[in-house]
DNA sequence: TATTGTTATACTCTATAACTATA
DNA sequence: TATAGTTATAGAGTATAACAATA
């Protein structure tokens, strides 16, 4: 990679090609990307505010409680109002919620987890250090 | 990263991520990430119909013939009826729109150039390798 | 006053079903 | 009959503005 513009535009395209390969991919039709997100979010980082989530996803606050609503009228999330300020209330996930999270996200991984498997351990080094990178330049 | 199906989430996540904060620059931010992505097809492969555009994207029809809509309203796009099929009608460019796809393409590379910079020697040779990686996982 | 969450409102994207015009 | 496009209708995600409750 001979320039920084050269790597911008490289780095561009490849992650625009994978992320809609990515999303072709998508496997439950019952709950949508912004849905999963979330219980995404709260599978693997816990209880979360509503300001919380709506920061986690780049959206707004209002964006974020519609969604919610909607995640707890199907019984994936609970809200419960926090003990010290009541202001806030605690959005956690239920076990129909965990359930979904964890069969969906293998079916949402396994076209990647397989083209993973078929790099060698460096590569797949490579990848992770650029994942936590790419999360960086994200949120610059 | 403990595992492959760890690092496929983490990847998947950053991928989309910094896929979402990428489309976020654009030259005219009245326009969707629906009539962009449109726009970009036109952009890189000429004159399509509705229904061409509507499987290009992997939406309906409907769906498409709504974006399309925005799009001649606005004035990026315009139909024109086939001579052959009359059913038919030839969605091209105007040169409006094609400014817009030149602008955005190049404020995106311009954002993550900056952001680039930030980074170590080591750090963007991790994410050159990584660009090459991931095209080939996203064409395999 | 500031913060957290919600409601009100409006626009885009998405879909399916049904319709029109043309082949 | 079949195909290309459109209209009708409805649900979800997004936003900003304004509000209520609490700190």
């Amino acid at each position: 990679m001979a320039t920084i513009t050269e790597l911008s535009t490289e780095l561009r395209m490849a992650t625009f090609r994978l992320s809609r390969r990515l999303r072709a991919e998508k496997a439950d039709q019952a709950l949508s990307d912004a849905q999963l997100a979330v219980l995404g979010v709260l599978y693997r980082r816990g209880a979360r505010t509503l300001t919380e989530l709506a920061e986690a996803e780049r959206v707004s606050a209002p964006s974020m409680n519609r969604t919610v609503n909607c995640l707890e009228e199907s019984g994936h999330v609970v809200r419960t109002a926090d003990e010290v300020d009541r202001r806030k209330s605690n959005i956690t996930l239920t076990d129909a919620g965990r359930d979904v999270v964890q069969q969906t996200l293998s079916k949402r991984d396994a076209w990647l987890t397989t083209r993973l498997r078929e790099l060698s351990k460096e590569d797949r080094a490579v990848l992770a250090r650029a994942a936590e990178l790419m999360g960086g330049l994200a949120t610059r």
